[in-house]
DNA sequence: CCAATTAAACTCGTCCCACGAGCATAAGGT
DNA sequence: ACCTTATGCTCGTGGGACGAGTTTAATTGG
């Protein structure tokens, strides 16, 4: 392993971020972004066309000149393998360098027993290697819980104690990125979604308990072992109400299908995903008034939120949608009251995400396209052909 | 204007960077850092030298071997002046690529009216302006209100109007940066305080009201329009309390000196610093039952952070430290209870700040450093020299 | 259908910088 | 004195960014 010389791929690898982020970008435009020289986007397209990263095919014309190129991954460049485990299946797809998915599948788990599902993933990894020896460098996983450092530390749709991740790479020594389904289906969002080109942007997700993330300049703050985002378990609650992650007067006690439960004086659901859309689907004067409740503290919460950290927008995921469509009044009144004051003038937009089911997938692939294009990883690949 | 070459000055960037940030390093200690050959090292050096960046001198033997040498700012080497501007006083230092104050000083306001406070600035950089021509190449300002691109949008401790800030450095053309006091303190803290070496990083600092910021990699998370880190204004008191600030059971309603006057039941103090320091000074029951109630929602309030963030360490500033130390068991209790069972093992350290009352000067010198080490503004200066 | 126009790609030569190899130097240790 | 050790210095090489000049492939207009 000869150390790798300092600044050799960087422009590269800026080249290749934009390809990863604006699919179907052409090298003229890759050129009028970064500023190089045509002499220079000649040179480094060519290098990166010699390595297999890239390859180039006659852009539609655009009035007059010269026609340009459209970038493209190298149908022997180097890909990505992106997981999405749910709570009742899970997904996959392999990815390369310009983001398209050369294919993608999704199963239903036979088993909800962790070992189970650890191998299911295990194995498609392996396929994945099979089919794609070393041009698989990296495998993403997003999942419902959360983690730290790889590993699950808890996940509560699941019911799975804690457990290493990295079994799932472990016999192919590919590099494994995990993170937390809510924070991957943010960076989404922020990436191509909904808050595309936000600076900060604020996701939020409810399905069982509620989960988020901040996202700042498309990278999610992950705080120090990767926990960050769990904005559920932030006191907005009632302080005497104890939750089982251990602290007390959470807030997502007062969002999900176990606070309408609660409203409605009903016993807590076994599954408080569909309680909640059975509950959004009632139209009884009691139903609507619970959902208020909780849409209320919704927007509260989001206020909040906007309040510490002042986000471009914010974005919303999985219940979190149907909720507030069910009680728009109540959630901007709330909303609105929670800000302070300068932020009345123009408070951020609260948007549906636009991902939705595909949120962590797309999440997770751009994770590991971020992992793909960057310098050490094109150096490493580039040495390599 | 020639554009600067890509990558050109990189390597010296980085250098810059460890000797403004761990100032009275060697170069043999950058090199090893930076994974710099001796030949490299030596080449950068010579070129910083060259242009006027840094002096080299022999550093005191360590063992065996050939000695290497401290690197330091050269004595006609950029500068930048940070302010601090505070509610009855400003300060201000000009610092040098190592971080070292050149000089500084501090006076009180003899008016409080915004123009002759800002007035009085200008002044100061016009100064140094003067005195260092061209060496100074950037202004930072620390004010203690919400500020949003160069202008102070709110000051409560002031009671200014909205106001544009570089009014400061308009005559000398000179770029400012200006940032809120509680950010910056967090920043200096970051970088070279309790919180050095932090990932991320939670700071919040009470004094009238708290504020906060979260940093990330030595950045702090301002949102978009600067105004992130306004935790004092997240919902975790009491819904039914409104506060100045538009919202409703804002935190800080429950930390500062108008909670222990509410929970002594004495009127509202003018001054809720300068009370809150009197009810610390009393020895009286009442007194300890109410700061045991206010540290509480202090414990509880960051444990919710904690649980949302993930932060390596939180620093505590201002009123927070008094506070928390008069009601040590309160502070710790209420922090564990609210935070989430799988942080209970190893919670993240609630240090107190070690940089106090150079906070906010620190912060903005640092800040300025980063823009003196910036790649772009080294070339700048470098093609000047 | 053939210039003229236009935007972009290509070629060449230069400059700058990182670094490996080998040598020189200044300490401490024996 | 001489060895050991860590570091600095010199020289030569190679890669990459880019300016200048040239070529190419499209549209537009006669």
């Amino acid at each position: 392993m000869t150390p790798v010389r300092r600044g050799q791929w960087q422009t590269a690898s800026d080249v290749l971020v934009r390809v990863s982020r604006q699919p179907g970008i052409t090298r003229a435009a890759v050129a009028r972004e970064l500023r190089l020289s045509t002499s220079s986007a000649t040179e480094v397209t060519a290098r990166l066309r010699d390595v297999r990263l890239l390859t180039e095919a006659p852009a539609p014309s655009q009035g007059r000149g010269r026609p340009t190129t459209v970038l493209r991954a190298h149908p022997q460049g180097p890909v990505a393998l992106a997981l999405d485990l749910r709570q009742g299946s899970w997904r996959s797809a392999v990815v390369s360098v310009d983001a398209s998915f050369l294919e993608q599948q999704s199963k239903r788990h036979r088993s909800r027993r962790s070992q189970v599902v650890l191998s299911n993933l295990q194995k498609e990894v392996e396929r994945a290697h099979r089919q794609y020896g070393a041009r698989l460098r990296v495998v993403s996983l997003a999942a419902p819980g959360t983690i730290r450092d790889n590993r699950l530390m808890q996940a509560p749709t699941l019911d799975w104690a804690e457990l290493d991740l990295e079994t799932v790479t472990a016999r192919t020594g590919i590099p494994l990125l995990a993170g937390n389904d809510a924070t991957l289906s943010g960076v989404a969002e922020a990436r191509t979604g909904a808050a595309a080109g936000a600076g900060t942007a604020l996701h939020l997700i409810v399905e069982v308990g509620l989960g988020g993330t901040l996202i700042i300049d498309g990278v999610p703050a992950q705080g120090a072992s990767g926990a960050g985002g769990e904005y559920g378990h932030v006191p907005f609650g009632d302080r005497t109400r104890s939750c089982p992650c251990g602290a007390r007067g959470c807030w997502d006690l007062d969002i999900d299908g176990r606070a309408l439960a609660r409203h409605l004086k009903e016993t807590a659901p076994d599954d408080p995903y569909a309680y909640a859309e059975a509950v959004l689907h009632r139209t009884d004067r009691a139903a609507a008034r619970a959902v208020a409740k909780v849409v209320t503290a919704l927007g509260t919460g989001i206020a909040g939120l906007v309040n510490a950290h002042d986000p471009d927008v914010v974005t919303l995921g999985g219940l979190a949608i149907p909720l507030r469509a069910a009680a728009e009044t109540s959630f901007e009144q709330a909303y609105l009251a929670g800000l302070m004051t300068f932020h009345r003038n123009s408070p951020p937009p609260v948007l549906s995400a636009t991902h939705q089911p595909d949120g962590p997938l797309r999440g997770a692939a751009a994770m590991a396209l971020d992992h793909l294009t960057s310098e050490p990883s094109i150096a490493t690949w580039a040495a390599s052909q």
